[in-house]
DNA sequence: ACCAATAGATAGCAGCACTATCGACAGTGG
DNA sequence: CCACTGTCGATAGTGCTGCTATCTATTGGT
């Protein structure tokens, strides 16, 4: 197919598609001719893949490349394809690195959750700078808190990876889910965390403002 | 104080100071005289909680401005102060909208969990959108997946509101308790998942692909 | 034969988050 | 009193990212 028709299924500008070939997110067509190129379902798939990538998860081009190139090369496993993915997501890049402090907290919960982690996991990192920007607020009541958020982070995890075994047979196959499966996971859980908070603030009425009942007033606006 | 103190109990370069207070990050300081201001406490800690929203929540600076405008207007209750955090996360904002499908996927969950929200929810759209990502990719096994999901994410949520309720009394305090909460849990659960994540795949130890005992060879690099 | 479409290369552009410079002045040590 | 460092506010500039526009040589379709 030509790029106009592939422009066409996935929603890109063919300008844009151009731009991926080059900068290595989309692999380059068979050539059929000095102007001519043969783009495939292969493509088609691929450009989805990168697409939700970028729309959906948010990923930086040079992120997404990182994550291609994971997941086209035979030789690295599922488990390093997650890594991959992980690594891409955005991770507090300009950030500061987290304190010695938060670090041991956060090692200390993955002891007492009885969790094995390798020292690179970002998420350790990414966790301490969340304590970090908390206790800079001046509040530190998190810490109590950390063992309920673990938990359902391990409920998350459970059903992420019960998605990835079934067809773990099919390593392309399985890549790709691995690599949609922990971008796209953490903008589902996001969302539905949005919900959910929602629905908690309207379930447990919160005596809503207890002994201030000034600004109560202002009609409600959809949270 | 003046601004080269201020710059550095923030770890923030003076330039960026002026930045912030001109884009009304940060509210100006008092003038002392014609080249003389003085910033305060309050500043500090403002300043600490722009930080934390950029650095680790990834914030652009227009929805930082956002935030602050809700938590300063006393006017804003708590759950509409919650909206404006939900709303300022990055989401999705180049991308199509999601499909009439997916949005009536979300929605029965929404149903099947017994939730009641508003239809301004930025989680719904969100939630549609990967679910249209996921179908892209030609896999529709997600759906199967979702209560579980959900299920995790109320257990976040209760967990969220549970260390806003407490000082709801305050409500200078609470909206900021809110909005961080918001805002840096995302990230939270985000880390926490990805170290769950690696936990998981190692404790079920996947019987590492069944059938194809191709390119497990490549040595172990930490995930 | 004609014309729209294509490939590939290069240049340009808009947005974002800062950062550098400038002129006028203030406060402080000597 | 006076040099000198620090400050304020304003404006202009910078580096990066993610495209988009333009150009030339060529080609398939009618």
């Amino acid at each position: 197919m030509r790029i106009s028709e592939l422009a066409e299924r996935s929603g890109t500008a063919p300008a844009t598609i151009k731009f991926y070939v080059r900068e290595g997110l989309l692999p380059p067509a068979e050539k059929t001719g000095y102007n001519q190129v043969s783009y495939t379902e292969e493509h088609v798939r691929r450009l989805h893949l990168v697409r939700a990538l970028v729309d959906v998860g948010g990923l930086p081009i040079a992120r997404v490349r990182a994550v291609v190139a994971a997941v086209d090369d035979p030789g690295t496993g599922l488990q390093e394809v997650m890594g991959a993915a992980q690594r891409a997501l955005p991770g507090r890049e300009g950030a500061p690195p987290p304190s010695p402090s938060s670090l041991a907290a956060v090692e200390e919960l993955v002891r007492a959750q009885g969790w094995a982690v390798l020292d690179g996991n970002p998420g350790v990192a990414q966790a301490a700078a969340v304590l970090d920007g908390w206790v800079a607020m001046g509040r530190k009541d998190l810490f109590d808190s950390l063992p309920e958020y673990a938990r359902a982070a391990e409920v998350v995890a459970r059903a992420d990876l019960a998605r990835v075994w079934p067809d773990a047979a099919d390593r392309d196959r399985s890549a790709e889910t691995v690599v949609v499966g922990t971008v796209l996971g953490d903008a589902l859980v996001a969302g539905l965390r949005r919900i959910a908070q929602e629905h908690v603030a309207r379930a447990t009425r919160p005596t809503t403002r207890p002994a201030t009942p000034t600004a109560t007033s202002t009609p409600e606006e959809p949270s």
